[in-house]
DNA sequence: AATGAATGAGGGTTCATTCAT
DNA sequence: CATGAATGAACCCTCATTCAT
């Protein structure tokens, strides 16, 4: 049948090329982007340098001051990226006219909450990186909180649906609350313990607790 | 009728004294690794300078060095001092006589999970910013991972006892693991939305998710 | 009749230049290197600092790791300057073919010793202040250890040399180890009484020590 | 025969009482002083910390303080011990009215200064490390000069008397300085270069020197 | 007098940022 | 635009000195 195909992604280190190229401004601020999403994730936040991540970049040092403010520009930028990307993912999935059902579109959401492309390590780590490091950072706090309120509103939404669907009165607002603090809590023992916790598993974890919630979906 | 007490914490800066003073080794420590969360939880894991700390601790720049092999050894020992905290507070109630029932007893830790003294702001902040890290940081990773593990035996167990108790055949290990994740996701909501998530609220969230789980408890 | 020329040495400090100036490794090194021995001259080993030699040398606190592995290589790499410098010295007169006779080559072997640049005073004090260490420092004792190696096995085939020249049977061997200990003991006092023994005082001592050694040489 | 005796030495390290002990001032200074010297010839001069010396005494921290006026006091101290039981050496052999002749007075000096005793290396590493930072230093200069007029003016006494005991007519401040370059000279061999420069070797090559001096004495 | 915990100035080093090329 | 050498502020750490015990 079909080989065994390598998961690409865009987040692996390219190729480097040893010649100065010039590049268009957005090619080079993504470049260096994922370069430091490799960073924070095999690194640290704390420990990323700017040495570091240009090199991972395979470009010279001074380039991130050329295309960002400054690190912390660079840093909030990185959040940004993943957050925004896994915001559009959610949207897509619960915009997605193809799907009929909510349940269907509830499906579709644990599908992606758990999909290779979103529960890659170095994405992961990323989050919690700034998860970690929100707390003190109000810029990093707003663009978490941000991102945390539109995939709540959007959850809350999906819930309606399917309770509607379902004839099951709940509190969305609460399920919601509960069934996201879940994928969270799910997605770090992921990041810090995959050797017991794979997506398969965490899968059928948030669906028992889906379960429960709406007694037998 | 109680007058409103105060809610004091260890982790609160305490009133400095201007003399030099002598103090056994243990207390320094520990002066030291309190003046180190609030540090974390203020200025975030990667911005903590022992500079920092040791005016928290209103003691001098070289003291952390002279009670700790080296800024790194603090941080290692701060994380492990939340850990361990943790970790007795559960291995108390699990092993406390005073309860008769499994539920009790879960009841029991839902409350200490949520308890003002396990949920202060600085203690969370300072929990996720070294899971933040635990990622690069084997050091961290290894007894985030031990304490994790002692949790996730402890919470197996009593989820094994209370299902025998009302007589539902759960599988402790899933039930588990689920539970963890959302108490986890819980805290981090905590920390990063304290306006949107309260300890009442989150107590709920937890219960919604057993009551699911045991089919109404 | 020619007008008393002002001694220049590579070693005296150069005029600075405010700009920020880019040059080759291989200059910013010795610039360096130049500066560390006067810094050792005038402060001496156990007090030369980084701070002092950049701003010795003109530049910034920064460069001297940015040029050299740390400090203690910057130390190492001066060492080696200095006795590179003297070795090669020493070498090229027992090579230069313009000498006809070993005795001849022989005087150019103390001219050389006493000159100038070989007693200035800057070097004699990297010298000793190596030395000074090279007890407890095996780095230094091996590049010291070295270099007399070399040197004793050259004035050992010149007195072998010039022994053979005059028809004098000697042992090369005790007669340079004695030559090698005189020169050296010169020195110190060079170093440490320059009002007493000046660089011809020495000159004369060190050939009533040959004129002994070679019986009216 | 006799048993092969271990060389003591009032310089290596006395076995330690875990008592508080008072003691005389002068003993305290003794210590500490004996306890620099091992600390200069194992760490170099650069690298003694009065932590290091109080730790080699078997004392406290802060002792040296106590009894010197500072590190630096402590170290000038040291260097006045050496030199000072240098030069007492010396008088005496100079002034013992054993000796009837000048050329046996001689033949005791060097005796004396390739003693076991004198060319401990310890105390060699620790010549040599003053040596070596003389130069900026004026206070150790001084001692240093000071330490080495005194032995130049009894040697260069001495060898005025051999010279009309032999007969023969030699510039004694010359040949003083000459010879005490080479023991200078010989003393840095036996500290560097151990295995190739032995005591017994340096008084040969010391005696070799002075029959050329003296023309067969 | 003696101890050793505490202090704090100053060291080596790192690294974000600048800027000459 | 791109480079990477140069800068200098700020970090961690050491250690001479002080001082409560």
């Amino acid at each position: 049948m079909s080989a065994r195909r390598v998961p690409t992604s865009i987040v692996s280190k390219p190729t480097p090329s040893k010649k100065r190229q010039i590049l268009p401004r957005a090619v080079r601020r993504e470049q260096l982007i994922l370069a430091t999403m490799r960073c924070i994730a095999r690194l640290g936040l704390s420990s990323v340098t700017l040495s570091q991540v240009t090199k991972e970049a395979g470009l010279s040092q001074g380039i991130a001051n050329l295309h960002f403010a400054g690190k912390e520009d660079l840093l909030v930028e990185t959040l940004r990226f993943v957050t925004g990307e896994y915001n559009r993912g959610q949207v897509q999935i619960l915009e997605d006219p193809a799907f009929g059902l909510a349940s269907e579109r509830l499906a579709a959401l644990v599908a992606f909450q758990f999909s290779r492309s979103v529960t890659e390590e170095t994405k992961m780590a990323v989050w919690f990186a700034f998860y970690g490091e929100a707390k003190s950072r109000p810029t990093y706090k707003t663009i978490c909180a941000q991102a945390d309120a539109r995939a709540a509103r959007l959850v809350r939404q999906l819930f309606a649906d399917v309770a509607q669907e379902l004839g099951r009165p709940i509190d969305p607002v609460m399920v919601a609350e509960g069934y996201i603090a879940l994928i969270d809590g799910l997605w770090l023992s992921l990041l810090l313990a995959p050797k017991k916790m794979t997506r398969a598993k965490a899968k059928r974890v948030a669906w028992t607790h889906l379960n429960g919630v709406f007694l037998s979906l």
